[in-house]
DNA sequence: TATAATGATACCATATCTGTATCATTTGTC
DNA sequence: GACAAATGATACAGATATGGTATCATTATA
């Protein structure tokens, strides 16, 4: 059980590389070299933060992505429900049939909790929370176009 | 995100059947036919409670299965490893390139937190306290062997 | 106009989930 | 013993999700 996903994560290595730094755009090719992430999936990536509005774009030479929200609101919780749909933990399997309690089941209460202490908690972790201090980073790679 | 995946779900199901009624041994034809649930994938199910020691079997004639554990000693959690792999929310993608604290690292206490919190949790929820009223159930199935 | 960038989109490989299908083995009944 | 009713073991298959590729169009700069 993956809490969060390969993309969610690619997600937050690009934003923290784009908010860390004093550049203000950035190519997806420098952050392909500088971060571990295969070309194309970050591209793609990078169109839907695009999409979303959580990053701008400009087209051209010297283009690339820029912040378009500021690092403290962008929450952990908002980049999880982007890439991996809306979050709810179980829709109640068993209610259908084998739970005898359905209308006032106390399983469904307990698992409805969970669900929310754990998108309460999400909710509190941002970005900004991973650029407190300075990052490490490893070597390079061949720069194939797209 | 399903918290819970069909097979566990199907192994709650039959659980509280065979433990519900006043049925000693439950056959899986019996359960097919009172339950939803497709007979090769209700066997697979049941052989992998009996091979963990949640259920004994007997064979042959009128043989089935019956419950080896009392129902407020199988929990949830249980269930889910046994049918879902090892519970760990997540293994912390971050911290190979784009996490700059590392070994002291707070988002990553955050999320061990969590984690601790939804499987506490989950360990507090027993077949027991789906057993407390009675419940429904819908229409047969035809039932072709295996 | 050539080039460096993103936009849009279709495709593909692999793993996981949700089952199916088959045959062997054991046990009770006649 | 023969037959039938059950489980044991195991291999296979279809659907969906995940992780990643590939291609071409569009825009902007020099
Ligand atoms: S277990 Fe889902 S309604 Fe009770
Ligand atoms: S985010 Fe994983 S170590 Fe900091």
């Amino acid at each position: 059980m993956k809490l969060i996903t390969r993309d969610t994560d690619y997600a937050i290595r690009a934003l923290c590389y784009i908010m860390k730094g004093g550049h203000k755009v950035v190519s997806s090719a420098e952050m392909v070299s500088k971060l571990h992430i295969p070309r194309p999936f970050l591209r793609k990536i990078l169109q839907v933060l695009n999409k979303k509005g959580i990053l701008g774009s400009t087209k051209g030479l010297g283009g690339g992505f820029e912040a378009s929200v500021p690092p403290d609101r962008i929450f952990l919780v908002d980049l999880m429900e982007i890439f991996q749909g809306p979050f709810s933990l179980n829709e109640c399997l068993l209610r259908n049939l084998a739970c005898p309690h359905k209308k006032n089941c106390s399983l469904k209460k307990k698992i409805d909790a969970i669900e929310q202490y754990v998108i309460s908690q999400l909710r509190s972790i941002r970005i900004a929370d991973l650029l407190k201090k300075r990052g490490s980073r490893r070597g390079k790679k061949k720069n194939n176009q797209n």
